[in-house]
RNA sequence: GCCUCUGUAGCUCAGUUGGUAGAGCAGCGGACUGAAAAUCCGCGUGUCGUUGGUUCGACUCCGACCGGAGGCA
């Protein structure tokens, strides 16, 4: 039987680290990050990772353990990731991840593996190059040679999957869909229990980023941009691509005001939002909990505990 | 007060010589296996300001009224 783990979910601002925090002192649990852009440093205002008054002393793991210069994958992570949740158990504490980058959830708790190659690979900078000179569809005309299945799932703007695809085959002789059968048909590495927060009317999803967004603002999220770049990050760095971070990058360079970034990074708040609610409907494994207009911890907790104990964590 | 321009989707706007309307953004839905806070796909949601008239037929032409912008006084 594969070991039990918790996992709190939800779209940003949906109070998951709250609730994290909660369950781990409630079931002598660590908190394990499982958050894309929170696991680079110097990133804590942008990417409203947990200070350390909000953590109330319990051990939170994979935030800030990365140089934001280099660009992490769902592959490095998970690795890493997995080291800390082995850690965990082995001290007889209750792993509980939370976190809101659904591939990256997915991925841990059934141990996917991933095919060689990476960005910045020769492969990887070939097909590139190749791309620009001969554009998608030759590309993907070649994909469909060698792997006609993925060639028919993907779309020709989709240049991301189409480079992967044709990367895996090329560093492997096999391809991605063969990859990821074989990868699928594995069993899950840990046996997980899903613990969903959300809001039942959007709108007050949106009330609550908005309202966050201000928040960073205040807390210097300005300062926060400027110090990454005079440490030299250069300015196509994966961190970088984080909402809040790529909208504020433009008001330190002077070509954007404050009140269209922080319009632009609600927006797109919002937007992220709604793609993750899309990744966790498909997940019927999870118990949510839907709050009415504001987050009820204390109802929450209440429900949740009830939830995992009849599960059989105590 | 007079003159000119203007009123079309949540927003910004297209709409040809009259045949009940379409773009971008927003929004909604979906995908996702080494960039995932990334990337990609799909969907038009409408008293065409109101009200009379002309016409077989009006967003389109005419009148009045209401709202907005500018100009002259």
């Amino acid at each position: 039987m594969a070991q039990r783990v918790v996992c709190v979910v939800g779209p940003t601002a949906s109070g998951k680290t709250k609730m994290g925090v909660a369950l781990a002192k409630r079931f002598n649990g660590e908190v394990v990050s499982v958050d894309s852009m929170q696991i680079y440093r110097g990133m804590a205002i942008g990417t409203a990772a947990p200070t350390p008054e909000e953590t109330e002393g319990v051990p939170h793991h994979m935030i800030g353990v990365a140089d934001p210069a280099e660009s992490w994958s769902v592959s490095r992570f998970t690795q890493e990731a997995d080291r800390c949740i082995q850690d965990i158990l082995r001290r007889g504490k209750l792993p509980i991840l939370v976190g809101g980058t659904g591939l990256y959830l997915d991925a841990l708790i059934r141990g996917n593996t991933f095919a060689a190659g990476q960005q910045g690979g020769a492969v990887r900078r070939e097909l590139q190059e190749r791309l620009a000179q001969e554009g998608a569809a030759a590309l993907l005309a070649e994909l469909a040679a060698v792997d006609p299945e993925t060639a028919a799932r993907l779309h020709l703007r989709d240049e991301k999957r189409i480079l992967r695809a044709l990367e895996v085959y090329r560093e492997t002789g096999k391809t991605i869909s063969e990859h990821d059968r074989k990868s699928r048909e594995t069993p899950d590495r840990y046996d997980a229990l899903y613990i969903g927060l959300s809001f039942r009317d959007r709108q007050d999803l949106r009330d609550r980023i908005d309202r966050r967004v201000d928040v960073m603002v205040e807390q210097g999220l300005l300062d926060e941009v400027q110090a990454l770049l005079s440490s030299g990050l250069p300015r196509d760095a994966t961190a970088l691509q984080a909402i809040g971070f790529k909208q504020f990058l433009a008001v330190a360079d002077r070509t954007a005001a404050v009140a269209d970034a922080v319009e632009e990074v609600k927006l797109r708040s919002r937007q992220y939002a709604k793609r993750q609610l899309t990744w966790l409907r498909r997940n019927p494994d999870i118990h949510w909990i839907l709050w009415e207009k504001e987050p009820d911890f204390p109802q929450a907790l209440q429900n949740a505990t009830e939830f995992l104990t009849a599960a059989g964590v105590c």
